[in-house]
DNA sequence: CCTTGAACCTGCGGGC
DNA sequence: TGCCCGCAGGTTCAAG
């Protein structure tokens, strides 16, 4: 479920229940995601308080007392709940802690995608899941500068392209499409051809992530951040799941394709490809999404 | 290096 | 009703 909005609006929604807590009992249901939990997950975390949770890309960083984190992508399916009530355990509740004034957080994730990891005090830029990771897209260092140099290289079509977390971090299948119908570009651009695009490229991922963040994050089949409330930023989709239904600017029907096995969706008239390869693109259409 | 496709899992909805 | 297929918010390999 999650791409930035869905992480950032689950962080936000769990740091006012854990910021101070201490851990009193991990109890791991199931270990054996697709990345198995750390054999003493457990140990290192029972005892420590949580003083801080950060976001790096699609991941969640529970910073403890000591310095450690424990680092947690919710993958396709992964969710947080953070419960006060006595917790009735569900099918693929994977992780238990329990907490010093009775609360519980429970991991649950379904296709076990997700993982969970704890890295030492100081290990964030050498850990493997983070070291390779671009730029935040909501961050000053995701620059027009930047965008440009790193697309100069690409050959593929854009829309992929911008799912490269190497590239940019946070954007993934729903925001991609989103985000390239907000500026006008059509998603099997190649990449190295978008470069005079590349402003309105960084407003319309900006834009596009800091509406969905507005709405706490879009729920598609299930999506609950902490406090086990979904989101509600998929009744303002333009074109995501969208197949066969008018375009909110021009009326025209929304198509859908597939690009390096995902679902891609688009508005075939506000989003058009250059006709001219090596000069100048004809100006896009930049018509604003209603809602 | 870049790109694509398969793999990893479970659940759900559609078609027959 | 039941079965089979395809598809789903992501990442990581292997291979071209």
């Amino acid at each position: 479920m999650p791409e930035l909005p869905e992480v950032e609006t689950t962080r936000r929604s769990l740091l006012p229940g854990l910021k101070g807590r201490t851990i009193t009992q991990v109890e791991l249901k199931r270990a054996d995601l697709r990345i198995p939990f750390p054999k003493d997950l457990a140990k290192r975390l029972t005892g420590r308080s949580i003083t801080d949770i950060r976001r790096r890309a699609k991941y969640l960083l529970f910073v403890l007392d000591n310095g450690d984190s424990m680092l947690a992508h919710l993958g396709m399916s992964g969710s947080f709940l953070l419960t006060a009530k006595k917790h009735t355990l569900r099918t693929h509740d994977h992780l238990l802690i329990a907490l010093d004034n009775g609360h519980m957080l429970v991991f649950h994730d379904p296709r076990r995608f997700g993982l969970i990891d704890v890295i030492k005090k100081g290990g964030e830029s050498s850990n493997a899941f983070l070291a390779h990771l671009g730029p935040e897209p909501l961050d000053k260092s995701f620059s027009s500068a930047y965008l440009k140099k790193a697309l100069e290289k690409r050959k593929g079509p854009i829309k992929p392209t911008l799912m490269d977390q190497r590239l940019v971090v946070g954007v993934g299948n729903i925001y991609a499409s989103e985000s390239l119908f907000l500026c006008g570009i059509h998603p099997t651009t190649p990449a190295h051809e978008t470069l005079q695009h590349a402003d309105a490229m960084i407003a319309a991922i900006r834009k596009s992530l800091n509406a969905a963040l507005k709405s706490g994050g879009s729920t598609l089949r299930d999506f609950t951040h902490g406090e086990g409330v979904t989101g509600y930023f998929q009744h303002h989709f333009n074109v995501y799941e969208r197949e066969g239904e008018p375009c909110v600017a021009c009326g025209t029907e929304i198509e859908m394709i597939t690009q390096a096995g995902r679902s891609t969706y688009f508005c075939p008239h506000c989003q058009k490809r250059s006709r001219d390869k090596s000069g100048k693109q004809k100006k896009l259409r930049g018509e604003k999404a209603k809602n």
